[in-house]
DNA sequence: TCACGGAATGAAACCGCTTCCAGAGATTAT
DNA sequence: ATAATCTCTGGAAGCGGTTTCATTCCGTGA
């Protein structure tokens, strides 16, 4: 619609009176051009407006200056914190963020890589260990780097970086016994397609064993991470095996969706319950009470995750695995068993 | 690093007994090649696992199938969920998101934009009406539609999707008055850049004037949108300018962090002081107490900015500014004035 | 002053795909 | 059976840069 298109770097070199490949240079890879000529360059080029051609730029060094992130929903604050300081870690760097998201589904997951991979993505930044087997196979077919986040692969098959939520689970579930609770009841994501959500749960049952106590099978129960799932998912427990005195969240949206539920109910925490969530989200210390969560460092995973690929694709060595420390926030949602 | 080259579709052409260009038909206007010819193209396409070249694709063709986003950060629960939406009905229809964020600076967002469109995006999303001039320079000299959401420009000179943020903030307020207060402070977000903060600081003012009632400097605070910040900010506004019943605040973000320390400073609400959010985000309805807030409709703002830019791409006629409703919900944290 | 070597530059070959244009085949009308 | 009309298909010209390779410059040391 606008006139005339855009200028091309024909058009620059012309302007300046140098060649193709020397206006190419001096805007590159300005080392290689004599400072006169490349002050001409930029002087053309400024003075016409020239904006580089991606695709064309991308076509021929084989680069495109993006990343590829396949994310869960990222309105889920502990996506949303590692969102931003990825795209932001990466602008730093001179790359774009390509964002994909899926609704933890591995197949929806396939296929929003797969049209990374096309766009041309030069890395790729996934979640969790859980995926098709077939993604794998395009990662290595397609060549593609990549960066698994919030889980690490403990066999170092990957490149990780994450923490480890099933121990930080343990610690959370200890703390509570450590409190006297011998009731306990889970309130956990879904753990089909989750590793995570898996891991944190076998934490919780790793630390019951050791204490022999039972988790009943009526007392965990499965919810979507939103809060009137949570609320519905609180309720149903609450009906169906009640009487216990600690419950113990799969992440903070769920354990404020309990607290909120707690409070309809009037049901004191911790007086009458203890809760416990994980991430640490912001929300988490507002709560009433002040949730006691696992501090998740979610924006250092975002921004860890881009210094490592593009650490990886400067060609720097880059220890395949990366643990970050994922700690235990006690505050007021958790207090001594009743009676 | 992996032995030979990918498949290009050259090698699908060639194990097809077809040309290039049928090959490419095939594969990207189905109708245009006969049904035979088609079967085999795409079996020896999925045979030979060929994966298109985005770039090469994008070059030759003139358009990306790629959208720019330019969101403030994005762990706000409001860009968060539009962020989320937007990208999900992008993928819908065969785009893909490229995500950019900056911290409302314009300066910064002037130099991410550009890089969006040195990407090559097709279009482009953005936030609100105020920006560096120079903005709307480049997406003109571009050529490339962009969608401005949140905010509606009266003057139908831009595309818009958004609420109506002062008509809206004057019913929130009129709702306070109606409540008996007289006595108003404001934590607004920061007016600097940010025309929906302005807009709604705005309209409270339009709603106090009509009433004659005078709301005085010291009683209104500008912070940043995190909970510390809104906490600090609700402490000083406490300690400047105390003797306010209500209180209007720029986002929930504000209005949480503002109820955090009510709780811990024991002032009740809302018997002592009456408290409005704006945004309605997922933990509003869970606060303590449930906040009173304006709903903005996040997602749906996404969706459709992802809907109009995909029929605009695709040379439908859109209307210029499309205004979604913004209405008052009212929980538990406004009450009657004190006395 | 002249040969020599590194630095700067230019010509041209791609990068992988889309699309215009024309020709070949198939189909229908006469 | 033949001409006229479509429908498919193939050849080839780009799209706008990067990069290899050869060439031209220029400053030096003898």
């Amino acid at each position: 619609m606008a006139g005339q298109s855009n200028p091309k770097l024909a058009d620059v070199a012309r302007a300046a009176g140098v060649s193709l490949a020397t206006a190419s240079r001096a805007l590159a890879e300005p080392d290689l051009v004599r400072t006169k000529t490349r002050e001409r360059v930029r002087e053309a080029a400024s003075m016409l407006g020239y904006v580089p051609h991606g695709a064309a730029r991308a076509l021929a060094s084989r680069r495109s200056r993006t990343i590829g992130a396949v994310f869960p929903p990222v309105d889920n604050p502990i996506f949303a914190a590692a969102t931003q300081s990825l795209g932001h870690a990466l602008a730093g760097g001179g790359y774009t963020l390509l964002l994909a998201t899926h609704e933890y589904d591995p197949a929806a997951e396939l296929v929003v890589t797969r049209t990374l991979i096309e766009r041309g993505v030069d890395g790729l930044v996934l979640v969790g260990l859980h995926h098709d087997p077939r993604m794998f196979q395009l990662l290595r077919q397609a060549g593609v780097p990549y960066e698994i986040t919030w889980s690490v692969d403990p066999s170092g098959f990957h490149h990780c970086i994450g923490v480890a939520h099933r121990i930080a689970s343990v610690r959370a579930t200890q703390h509570l016994l450590e409190l006297g609770h011998r009731e306990f009841a889970v309130l956990s994501g879904h753990t089909e397609h989750n590793d995570r959500t898996r891991e944190r749960l076998a934490g919780v049952r790793e630390a019951l064993a050791a204490r022999s106590i039972e988790l009943r099978a009526d007392r965990v129960m499965e919810a979507g991470f939103t809060l009137p799932q949570a609320r519905a998912a609180f309720a149903l427990l609450q009906a169906r095996a009640p009487g216990f005195t600690a419950l113990v969240c799969g992440n903070d949206v769920l354990a404020i969706g309990a607290l909120c539920e707690c409070a309809a109910r009037g049901i004191r925490v911790p007086q009458s319950l203890s809760v416990v969530g994980f991430d640490d989200i912001d929300m988490a210390a507002g709560a009433s009470p002040p949730l006691t969560t696992v501090h998740v460092p979610a924006a250092e995973v975002g921004r860890r995750a881009a210094a490592r690929m593009l650490a990886r694709l400067a060609g720097e060595a880059v220890p395949p695995i990366e643990e970050l420390p994922a700690g235990l926030v006690v505050r007021e949602s958790t207090g001594p068993a009743p009676r």
